[in-house]
RNA sequence: GCGGGCGUGAUGGAAUGGUAGACAUACCGGACUUAAAAUCCGGAGGCCCUUGUGCCGUGGGGGUUCGAGUCCCCCCGCCCGCACCA
């Protein structure tokens, strides 16, 4: 029997789809539309196996919505600019550019014999001078709008190399190229004044149904609403200017137990007092520190002592001490708070290093000690008994205590009810070449201006030195230098270039119409937006989709989008990620060497290398080019072909859920499609022996195996409409195993075989397209499948004539009883009591209960 | 540290609060074969020399319920994010 050549069949079936432009999209009015998108890849320089899971991902859910008669937008483009590309660059000597536009020639090669449904003729990277001329309209645009400003900002300086550290480039605090510790340093900067839309983005965020919970709530945590109190301290000793110092607190409720007051080492004031060379050294000691929000709060926690002295605003004759301490945010509230260490177990550990008195505010109960080993942090809305409340009642929940306070403290004059957000703007300003050019000119007279639209792009030089420090564009020789485009004197361009998630936070809605000459056009956006179903990984959970959300907006006020797509992504699914094992050695330095996967021979006991080395094996973690732990998809097409990598990757695993990556899954699946090959040709083969004979009416078997068939029918729809495609590859396994038991001489069974696998063919088309064509072609199916109606279960088979009922008896199974599918409860009750079993465990007993859960199960409660 | 998630046989996993382990891998046995591969058929959570209408079993401990892998509380472990990685 001849094998199933997939390296002869996959490239033929692609044609044969390219031919017929299945999957070009072109709007319809007389068809509804579908637009599915995977979040586009940044071309690092191969695929690997978690993209192909991915694209698979989204491809199983637009040949669906095909098969459904939707008129479906499935496109696909690169995420090019970025840092990679300039270490690339300095590393190697090669251009940024070319060597990101090779690797996109070598990432799309490595993706057309996957056998995407993509629409390729939308294809375009975020580096292309005619996506980022759009963008840069859009930035003039927004500007205008009143949604951009300057301000001075923080950021990691890297003193030997010259140049800004992202947070990534920062280890142990030191430069990951110089190893020179990393100062913090201000530097003005662009930023979009996304905390303006703050409480708009927090609202909408109930209406996104189809977004995964979870990330619903890490957005609503992100943005981070608080509602609390902003006061004044009156200082004592304090410079010139300082004589009152604002704080903000979300529980003015424990004001009575504050022990300390504290600013940020970035605070006005702390700035202030740096005359003295004590306090001079510690701000600059917590400067050395990075930017990032992970390294203050894991820091040890510091503070200093300032001298300074604030007066309660309850108890004026009350002092507490002023500190300057690490762990507190310039940008978050005031940069300023009151500690109080009982009930926040930093403070405490604060109050206890220094010495700091601890208060008890309220206790769990009336009857509960004073204690303060721990601090006692109830959540707020837990009632508890305040000893030392002020306003309010005795025993109320936080939430009530702390409205009280606010009330109380805005009466009395000492402060007001605010509410504050965690969000803070997004700075878009970076000093990097392989970016999208900000376009604004600095003019002497005129100031900062925005370039003239007719004048856009803005383009990267392409002679460029990456080799010297500092930023490229600000050194190249003449690039800055231009005209004042509104008084043409001689002016300076922005050297900066955008965040490379400004790129990715339109792309969607210029995928609608991608070669225009504006960043969108109405007809196009109107019809295809929104993204139906937006699929991606879930560490882009807050950052891209929330920009994604306020470029939506900003493109609505700018008018490039219509006011039914400020919430652009209709229906969210984040998949889980690829990871491996890592495989690492040391050197004869002591420094860990990592090896791919495919460099080590696992062993019963561990894993060598080839020549016996010991190898340590590691956790299983994301695959990344760094740990080496990363698996070629290449290869797995190559052995078996794309079908066999795309089953693969959509079984087992629930796609929401990380998967490691095994070599053995691989083989199985190819197996599996081997079979199924194997019963194809045989079942042809059936029916051309038999072709021109009588038809025989479908047996009892063959009836089966229909039933069987119209099962596979509902359980796959409904498995790939809820993402479960691991369940509809398990549903798919079993019509095959159905399909392999039937006998083939039973009456009918001919075309019920034939059936029951023109189905599998359809079924299993999203999945594995270029196998399910051949297997529709070989048994009769009509035209392409992939062009075929979605197959639409019938009722008639599907109903079961009689059910299985286990019977528990006071919760455990001690046997079953079959009834008829359309027993009521009634009958059922009765049959159960008459059931030997369950006279038996009686004993003549009346039952205190009896449960029936119709058509699930039956309980006995004695 | 803060925010979010995950934890089920040897393994990947299945299970609207209702028969735990579907389906698959690996494994064991059988058929076919000179043999092997491939293929086909079958077995299988653990325990007991009590084989039963038995007991135990979904990271650990507690709770709610007629019934908990699923809901609630506490704990442990692992993973993701933390604003200049993409």
């Amino acid at each position: 029997m001849s094998r199933y050549n997939a390296r002869e069949v996959e490239p033929k079936w692609q044609k044969a789809w390219e031919d017929a432009a299945v999957f070009r999209a072109t709007r319809d009015r007389d068809r509804p539309k579908y637009y599915v998108l995977e979040m586009f890849p940044y071309p690092s320089g191969r695929i690997h196996i978690g993209h192909t899971r991915n694209y698979t991902m989204g491809d199983v859910i637009a040949r669906y919505k095909l098969a459904q008669g939707f008129n479906v937008l499935h496109p696909m483009g690169f995420d090019a600019f970025g840092m990679p590309a300039e270490n690339a660059a300095i590393e190697n000597g090669v251009h940024p550019g070319d060597w990101t536009y090779r690797n996109i020639d070598t990432m799309r090669t490595q993706m057309k014999p996957m056998g995407f449904s993509i629409d390729w003729s939308r294809e375009f990277a975020t580096c292309d001078p005619e996506y980022y001329a759009q963008q840069q309209a859009l930035f003039i645009d927004m500007m205008e709008a009143g949604l951009i400003y300057r301000k001075a900002a923080v950021v990691n300086w890297d003193p030997v190399d010259q140049t800004v550290l992202a947070n990534e480039q920062v280890i142990d605090g030191k430069g990951w190229r110089s190893g020179a510790p990393v100062e913090r340093r201000e530097l003005t900067q662009w930023f979009f004044a996304i905390s303006d839309m703050a409480e708009e983005l927090l609202t909408a965020i109930d209406g996104l149904e189809a977004w995964p919970e979870k990330v619903r709530t890490m957005q609503r945590n992100w943005i981070g609403r608080s509602q609390g109190l902003q006061f004044g301290f009156e200082t004592i000793g304090a410079p010139e200017g300082f004589a009152r110092l604002d704080v903000y607190t979300t529980r003015p409720d424990t004001l009575l137990g504050a022990g300390f007051a504290a600013i940020s080492p970035d605070h006005p004031l702390a700035k202030a007092l740096e005359s003295n060379p004590e306090i001079a050294a510690f701000n600059a000691e917590c400067r050395r520190m990075g930017t990032s929000e992970e390294e203050l709060e894991t820091a040890e926690k510091k503070g200093f002592d300032t001298g300074v002295r604030v007066r309660h605003p309850l108890d004026p004759s009350w002092e507490l001490p002023v500190y300057i301490a690490n762990f507190i945010l310039m940008d978050y509230g005031t940069g300023a708070i009151f500690g109080c260490p009982a009930h926040d177990q930093r403070d405490l550990d604060f109050s206890r290093k220094y010495g700091l008195p601890v208060i008890d505010v309220f206790k769990s109960s009336e009857s509960a000690p004073d204690v303060a080993k721990e601090a006692y942090v109830p959540l707020k809305s837990q009632p508890v008994t305040y000893i030392r409340g002020f306003a309010g009642e005795k025993v109320m929940t936080g939430d009530e205590a702390v409205a009280a306070a606010v009330a109380f403290c805005e009466e009395a004059g000492i402060g007001t009810g605010v509410t504050k957000y965690r969000l803070r703007d997004w700075g878009i300003s970076r000093q990097r070449y392989w970016g999208c050019p900000i376009p604004m000119i600095h003019c002497e007279s005129c100031g900062i201006v925005p370039e003239d639209k007719a004048n856009l792009p803005v383009r990267l030089p392409d002679d460029v030195t990456l080799d010297r420090p500092g930023n490229p564009l600000e050194h190249h020789p003449t690039w800055r230098h231009t005209a004042c485009p509104k008084c043409g004197g001689a002016a300076t361009r922005e050297t900066d270039t955008m965040d490379t998630f400004v790129d990715s936070s339109w792309y969607f809605a210029r995928f609608t119409s991608p070669r225009a000459e504006t960043p969108t056009v109405a007809e196009d956006a109107a019809y295809w937006m929104n993204v139906d179903q937006y699929i991606g990984g879930v560490e882009h959970a807050i950052l891209h989709l929330l920009y994604s959300r306020f470029f939506a907006r900003a493109m609505h006020m700018t008018g490039h989008l219509p006011a039914g797509a400020i919430e652009p992504f209709d229906a969210l699914f984040t998949q889980g990620m690829v990871t491996h094992e890592t495989y690492s050695t040391r050197n004869a330095a002591g420094r860990t060497i990592w090896h791919t996967p495919d460099e080590v021979v696992r062993t019963e006991t561990g894993a060598t290398l080839a020549d016996g080395t010991p190898v340590k094996v590691g956790p299983s973690i994301k695959m990344s080019k760094s740990k080496k732990n990363v698996v070629d998809p290449e290869d797995i097409i190559e052995a078996y072909g794309a079908d066999t990598a795309r089953w693969f990757v959509m079984s087992d695993s629930p796609p929401e859920r990380d998967v490691e990556w095994t070599a053995s899954g691989a083989e199985s699946a190819w197996k599996h499609l081997q079979r199924v090959w194997r019963l194809t040709v045989e079942i042809a083969a059936e029916r051309e022996r038999s072709a021109g004979g009588p038809e025989a009416a479908a047996g009892e078997e063959a009836l089966s195996l229909l039933r069987a068939a119209h099962r596979a029918i509902r359980d796959v729809t409904a498995d790939i409409e809820g993402f479960s495609f691991n369940r509809a590859v398990a549903r798919l396994y079993e019509l095959t195993n159905a399909i392999a038991k039937a006998s083939p001489e039973a009456p009918g069974m001919t075309e019920a075989r034939a059936f029951a696998m023109r189905t599998m063919a359809q079924l299993m088309g999203p999945m594995v397209p270029h196998l399910a064509e051949e297997v529709w072609a070989r048994l009769g199916g009509e035209g392409l499948v992939v062009r075929a109606a979605w197959p639409v279960a019938d009722p008639a088979l599907l109903v079961e004539s009689s059910v299985i009922l286990p019977i528990q008896i006071n919760g455990k199974r001690r046997g079953e009883i079959s009834v008829p599918a359309d027993a009521d409860t009634g009958a059922v009750e009765a049959m159960v009591l008459a059931d030997p079993l369950v006279v038996r465990a009686l004993d003549g007993a009346t039952p205190r209960r009896l449960i029936v859960v119709p058509g699930r199960i039956v309980n006995v409660v004695m």
